[in-house]
DNA sequence: AGTATTTATCATATTTTCATGAGAAACACA
DNA sequence: TGTGTTTCTCATGAAAATATGATAAATACT
């Protein structure tokens, strides 16, 4: 559905997001605990910060945070940079063209499906995502810090 | 969503759908047809036919046609030889065991879309495609042959 | 100032996907 | 039997995605 691209910068971005008190967390950490390769990721949260959606700070104390409050940070802005979520790539049979006017013969039973999924990136925040994982641990459950 | 190649391999049996009539069809005549790399679909459909969704034939008169009568034929196992849609790939967060006991973040979120998205594909008919085809175009369209 | 730490950037390698080309095997038809 | 047509198969190539490694630039701390 996303490339690997797009789901390491989902599941670093939420990573941030769960570990967002006191200084920003290096690469090496991120990589480290989530199993994604360092430099690769590197380029893919240097990405991230480009767009606005994470700070950047370099030397010790440095490493990446958040820019944009958690609960006003859509899935969408994180994955776009990486994968096509919408536009091109939403007609199932792949014509560049495909709408309502000019549908292939997928269109009318597709264009519902590809319009949520669309809307799901849209409108999970990375807060929906926490809330989600605090209520699925449960009342008696442990620290909360596996994210993905 | 898809690959290239199940694009391709959905296209191309819409495509022996709407000319069953007499003989195979030559990948020549596919490719030229659907503007598509000749041997790279020939490779394509004779994975299809390995899987019995195709019949094909050499020589003289020869080519491919539906093994599988249409209104039987789910898009799903025209695509599933090419791309890996449920099982893996499910999570979003692309963890190898994600489920309701072992739910990803995002996975109460995601699983119903994932869902949906699944049962489009096994449900879907090569038929509906063509009915609803038949149905976009109204009834004083052409001739009905221009699948995707 | 000097040093260690960390991101930023560049060059390169690996893997996967997509595509091309040539010949072998099977077949219809004369 | 011969000839042309078509799939089948293998070898190769090109492009994109993924990953690695080395170095430069910036920064905090002593």
């Amino acid at each position: 559905m996303i490339s690997q691209t797009g789901e390491y910068a989902l599941r670093a971005v939420l990573y941030l997001a769960l570990h967002q008190e006191g200084d920003p967390v290096s690469v090496e950490t991120i990589a480290d605990d989530l199993s994604m390769p360092r430099n690769y990721l590197s380029k893919t949260l240097h990405l991230l910060a480009k767009r606005g959606i994470l700070a950047s700070a370099r030397g010790p104390r440095g490493g990446f945070e958040l820019a944009v409050p958690s609960d006003r940070l859509s899935l969408f802005e994180i994955v776009e940079p990486f994968d096509d979520l919408e536009g091109r790539g939403q007609c199932l049979l792949g014509r560049p063209e495909c709408s309502d006017q000019t549908p292939c013969a997928a269109h009318h039973r597709w264009k519902d499906l590809a319009q949520r999924v669309s809307t799901f990136f849209r409108e999970t925040t990375v807060d929906d995502l926490i809330a989600e994982m605090n209520a699925g641990a449960g009342p008696a459950a442990g620290n909360g810090s596996e994210p993905g």
